[in-house]
DNA sequence: GTCTATATTGTGATAGAC
DNA sequence: GTCTATCACAATATAGAC
């Protein structure tokens, strides 16, 4: 049997409202609660219902302002990887020395991180399940392609690395394990957390604490990896 | 309205089979192919009529076998941490050195995840979204209740860790900073892969070359972080 | 813009034949 | 043990009153 093509709601842009005002307030009321919950329970396990009742409206508002749950989900997913992906690219790409990048990432992404600890997991939880869907939306939060972006940067941190490999001062690494072995070692405990908890039987505190001792000790350990 | 009760199947166990035949290959099938599908789309993702089709059965014989939906995604998950976690407990409660420990933990790992790339997503992205299912498992995967056993760990690494402190051979460090740095470095590489695919423009070879790399470094890597 | 009510489809689960 | 057919309910989405 031949389904009839769905009738399609024309497109509106309620975004754009001219008079700012009650419409607004609800859009980023409605926005702040689908980010609670989809980065509680994903994409896949979050409903629309739930973020409704959290943002205090009715659930035929979440399709007025942002029409399906793809929509929605994709809005909070861009919004989240705005808020970390353009450090990492300012950080490591600006014309500072290579110590002064190790310091300010590693104060960066343990501050803000400690203030969104749910950001790693639902991060790399989205990515791995649908890594097709997210490449749009992560050249869209960077703000440019990474694939123009990273090479570049990629080559000033292996200039950078050079002139100390000749100093004597670091040995060599390729950029790539540089930035990953960084950025590995800021992310994956909060990424990790729940299994932390459990595993090391941290609470919220014992966490804290110990991602307050990681932002004095991982600069000096880092350095020290690179150390000749 | 009251909604009735929704009548309950009585309680099999399939899985004590006498006879075994084609019975308990199918079930092995199903769990293969639940494995594949949960792994990929995430618990809340996943589909039971995917599971049959990839097990080439069909939709009712996945709940002959486990019931329900619940059931076995907690096999699925049970099973994938019980391959993982124990060799962590294992390698570092040895009355090895410490060198060795973590030269045998970073071959076990890499390898290991080298053949099982979607694992350390999957799980971080189950424990994120269900930490408090998921605890009972953990223990079960590990087979012991891990509030017993990590501390005992940790008490042995401290010691090995004091030792070489006074021979001046290593800096102190506190014993969770370093396990938590040893598989920030193995894992997160494999959970952020998506990410990295895009970022760094790598497809699956280049990944793979990366790993291979990866596998010489990481080593003195880790051990040039520990000098004094 | 916001609501209530309802349509429509998706999905886990069950009954019952073989 | 395995299948087909179907149920029951959850969940997204839409219509239309206000």
């Amino acid at each position: 049997m031949i389904k009839p093509a769905r009738k399609r709601k024309p497109v509106r842009s309620p975004t754009a409202a001219k008079i700012p005002g009650r419409e607004a307030a609800t859009e980023q009321r409605i926005l702040a609660a689908a980010r609670a919950v989809f980065l509680r329970h994903g994409t896949a396990g979050a409903r629309m219902q739930e973020i409704a009742a959290e943002a205090g409206v009715n659930q035929a508002l979440l399709h007025y302002y942002f029409r399906t749950k793809e929509r929605l989900s994709a809005a909070v997913f861009q919004q989240v990887a705005s808020r970390i992906f353009p450090a990492l690219v300012q950080t490591l790409g600006a014309e500072t020395s290579l110590d002064g990048k190790i310091n300010h990432l590693i104060a960066i992404y343990l501050d803000n991180l400690s203030q969104n600890l749910f950001v790693p997991g639902y991060l790399i939880s989205e990515l791995h399940h649908h890594p097709e869907r997210v490449q749009q939306l992560l050249s869209g939060a960077i703000g440019a392609d990474p694939q123009i972006v990273m090479p570049a940067l990629l080559k000033t941190l292996e200039r950078q690395i050079n002139e100390r490999v000749r100093d004597g001062t670091m040995r060599p690494i390729k950029p790539q394990q540089f930035v990953i072995n960084l950025i590995s070692l800021c992310i994956f405990p909060f990424a990790a957390r729940p299994m932390l908890s459990i595993v090391f039987g941290m609470n919220d505190a014992a966490f804290m604490r110990f991602i307050e001792q990681r932002k004095k000790e991982l600069p000096e350990f880092f350095r020290g990896a690179l150390r000749p």
